[in-house]
DNA sequence: CAACACCTTCCCATCATTGGAAGGTCAAGT
DNA sequence: ACTTGACCTTCCAATGATGGGAAGGTGTTG
């Protein structure tokens, strides 16, 4: 399995399957006579479980951690548990902040007529004191 | 004032003052006979602006066409009210894919016995087919 | 005159990903 | 045999917003 296959096969694009290699994410998997990178149904495995991880927002350092853990037959699920729990925490976190941005966005939309005058509640808010606080 | 007081009166570190007039997000202001570089109340008004912007969560292209409508006295608030609501929707459209992450995580930590046992329903979730459809 | 707090420019690092250049390899069609 | 096209290789650079730090100039205070 050449490296396109192996790359439709996971979802995750060749450029980056070379990427994790090159940083050490993947192994330095075999190589053919002519230079070829050669994969096999492992590998794609592998690629297929760091591109869950990412699509669920785990950061390459994570996902260092994540697959170690899944290489350790030794494990602890606690750890894991641990690790993904940090990581929810961190997103929930995130939609908080978020979500304290668009209420602030629609209050200032709702402020503004919104028509040819120059006029505008959302430029004012954005250049007086009226935002203060928000300090994301 | 020097470009260390205007930083603190705007809450915009030096660092990114210079960074902002050498992307011309500002202008490149007075400069005094020492070279140091030289600001006023309406600079610090604008910096204010900006660093309003950027806790919206507005990324400084948007901020540099916010920033034109301000400055520009025959505007309309409707053109404000389009870039900010556009920005507006940026921001839930991630609020929901974060959710998205959110509640798959949160289904997968509570499967998750979370002990010494290797036995670990998140790496399973991860490595198998468990997530197909995420796609983030 | 020394110490210290400021300022200047310039380069580099982050994080995950993409794009492209320059070149090697291989199979199929003419 | 030769060309075309689809692969592959490595290396370099860019993205966006920010921070860190080096090397050096300026200015005030003790």
């Amino acid at each position: 399995m050449q490296i396109g296959a192996a790359a439709e096969a996971s979802g995750v694009s060749a450029k980056m399957i070379r990427h994790y290699e090159s940083i050490g994410l993947i192994a330095n998997g075999a190589r053919r006579d002519n230079g070829y990178r050669d994969y096999d149904q492992r590998d794609v495995h592998e690629l297929r479980f760091i591109r869950s991880a990412r699509d669920l927002g785990f950061s390459l350092e994570e996902i260092r951690a994540l697959l170690d853990l899944w290489r350790n037959k030794a494990r602890s699920s606690r750890d894991v548990h641990s690790l993904a729990a940090r990581h929810l925490h961190q997103i929930e976190t995130k939609i908080t902040e978020l979500q304290a941005m668009a209420q602030t966005l629609r209050q200032l939309l709702q402020a503004c007529h919104s028509d040819e005058r120059p006029e505008c509640p959302i430029l004012d808010g954005l250049g007086g004191t009226a935002i203060r606080g928000v300090h994301c």
